[in-house]
DNA sequence: AAAAACAGCGGCAACGTTATCGGTAAATCA
DNA sequence: TGATTTACCGATAACGTTGCCGCTGTTTTT
């Protein structure tokens, strides 16, 4: 029962003109009479004319449809990020189309792949924790599809991207817990082979050498970021021969855990033990003791990314970029030593 | 320099046949040898051939965009809700476009009309906390564009609706704070006027009327959705000159809004007073003491209410339905009495 | 054995735009 | 005054599909 729009065609006829004037009237004042422009505009609006965006796209070869690629969106974190990127793609006329990967690479690939059927004008990309070493992206780039990657980057890619300063936040965290008294800190990281695991793992080396403090391999554990894997990693270092004293976890979902764990382990957090997590996540000012953290500019880092993006889109030509959007460290009760 | 795929024609050419054959070959096996079919399809991967979606659309009279109208998506239910609807669109060709109203009536009604343009083929709308009669979505109806509402709907619409049982979960809820021996049940509810407030506002007192607790109208606060409304509510409950010993909030931001506040009065909840909320947020098993509360399957409702528009889709005419899903209470720590 | 049905394919016209090229009248120039 | 530019508009061909009609041979029916 879908009634059809008036088209083009149907104000050309309503006004006995051709429908290549109304087309031109429609858009631009170019080659037009002010005049005749009016007389198109009322009709199209007595019409309620809608343009087509499948014959405008055919016709222009594209889309103004960009993809987004990422994990999940079911966080704090990437949910702030969409909502950047949505509020400058909405006010430039841009679709967000969504892609999910659920952390997955396969998933990934798959999307990738259909991806390409959807004929869009660009692509966001945050990329998985196991993800490969960017190639179906490279072949995206090759075909002239621009893309820009933001949080996690897929680093032999070579484009713009919008990052955190993973490096100094994770430093400033690490420094911080010295700071308050602590001196046996572990690391419960993220995947390895994810660039901003290492980049966060550097900052908290650096950050221990720095302070002449001792580099335990022991202390240094890998795994994904979710809660439940910050609980095991917790409970891992909590076995090692020699016990921490402080944990810097990789984000605030992954010291949430942590915090959990050790509370059933009867440690006191902020008191015996210090915990400072990364995102500033809204859960870290819930939890008790609330958690110190570094906040980082997740909106920002949308917005900017898009915006990035549509200018990749609008001048054909490439010339990479990187973003690098400081974060501040949020000092809560978790970091505290009595 | 955007490279152009390789379109049916090429294929046609390439193997010496009709570009007709090869559509259908493409499609269906309809009218087609499965011979010629086995050409067409290899030819198809070795010229890496993707259909281009304008063309199709163009030709099929659609666009495989389903937009999604929601007051935002940084909070756990709705980018829950979402990711179910994505996993349906995405598995039936479908792609995502969202609208994010900020929970602004006035924005909402920018962007459905600014929506009409993207020719979309459904629509699915969680409406905004003071939102209108809901016209601008019956417009869209009449133009023929099918439109589900959930979680939040616009009841003077006719069309679809997938919601969770929002009047048995509140009784529920509050017959749980009575069974643990609370008598004095305040309820913080959602904004006045939200078809959802008053059914769990009404689940809420007829649950107080079957065990014949009292009902006072200053127990009952309404205001916005967020954790800071719940904080405040808490506090104006506090000012009561009879104050209540348990709260019911409309869902788990506000009732982690109020245990937060209390915590500072110094009050002890789950011993002196119970709060149970609705939603079953992550931060429930998270805040100390963990928080009761009614589940919601936010991952169905998404997935119903896309599977939902789809069929609206597919058949022109559909009769409209209403889903009605249970949920499930969740006992914590935050509802004992001691 | 003739008639009817069918399987397989090609031709062509949509679909609603944009883009390119002309063409005509008026305006400007020499 | 004639030539040339300018302003405005029309005709037509794309863009890459789908859908309808019709044309062949071959198979089935009677």
């Amino acid at each position: 029962m879908r009634k059809h729009y008036a088209t083009i065609k149907d104000i050309a006829n309503a006004l006995n003109i051709s429908f290549a004037t109304v087309s031109r009237a429609l858009r631009d004042a170019y080659d037009v009479k002010a005049e005749t422009r009016e007389l198109v505009l009322a009709k199209a609006a007595e019409l309620n004319y809608r343009p087509n965006v499948n014959a405008k796209g055919l016709a222009q070869h594209r889309s103004y449809n960009l993809g987004v690629v990422l994990p999940g969106i079911t966080n704090y974190y990437f949910s702030t990020v969409i909502t950047g990127i949505q509020e400058v793609a909405y006010n430039s006329g841009y679709n967000l189309i969504l892609y999910v990967t659920n952390d997955s690479a396969e998933r990934e690939r798959d999307m990738i792949r259909n991806l390409a059927l959807s004929s869009l004008d660009g692509l966001l990309v945050c990329v998985s924790s196991d993800s490969d070493d960017g190639s179906g992206f490279q072949a995206m780039i090759d075909e002239g599809i621009p893309v820009v990657f933001f949080d996690r980057v897929a680093e032999q890619v070579n484009t713009s991207r919008v990052v955190q300063d993973d490096y100094n936040g994770a430093f400033e965290a690490t420094e911080h817990l010295v700071q308050n008294g602590y001196r046996k800190i572990a690391h419960i990281a993220g995947p390895e082979g994810l660039a901003f695991t290492r980049a966060r793992l550097k900052g908290y080396k650096d950050a221990l050498k720095k302070h002449g403090l001792p580099l335990k391999q022991e202390w240094i554990i890998y795994s994904g970021f979710s809660q439940a894997h910050g609980e095991q990693d917790a409970l891992n270092l909590w076995k090692c021969r020699s016990r921490p004293d402080a944990i810097f976890a990789v984000n605030d979902r992954k010291a949430v855990g942590a915090m959990l764990a050790l509370k059933k382990l009867g440690v006191e957090v902020g008191k015996t033990v210090g915990v400072v997590g990364f995102t500033n996540d809204p859960v870290a000012s819930i939890i008790s003791p609330s958690l110190t953290t570094i906040a980082e500019p997740a909106f920002e880092i949308g917005k900017i990314s898009c915006q990035l993006l549509l200018n990749h889109i609008k001048k054909k030509r490439f010339d990479p970029k990187e973003v690098v959007l400081p974060g501040k460290l949020i000092v809560r009760e978790s970091s505290l030593k009595v």
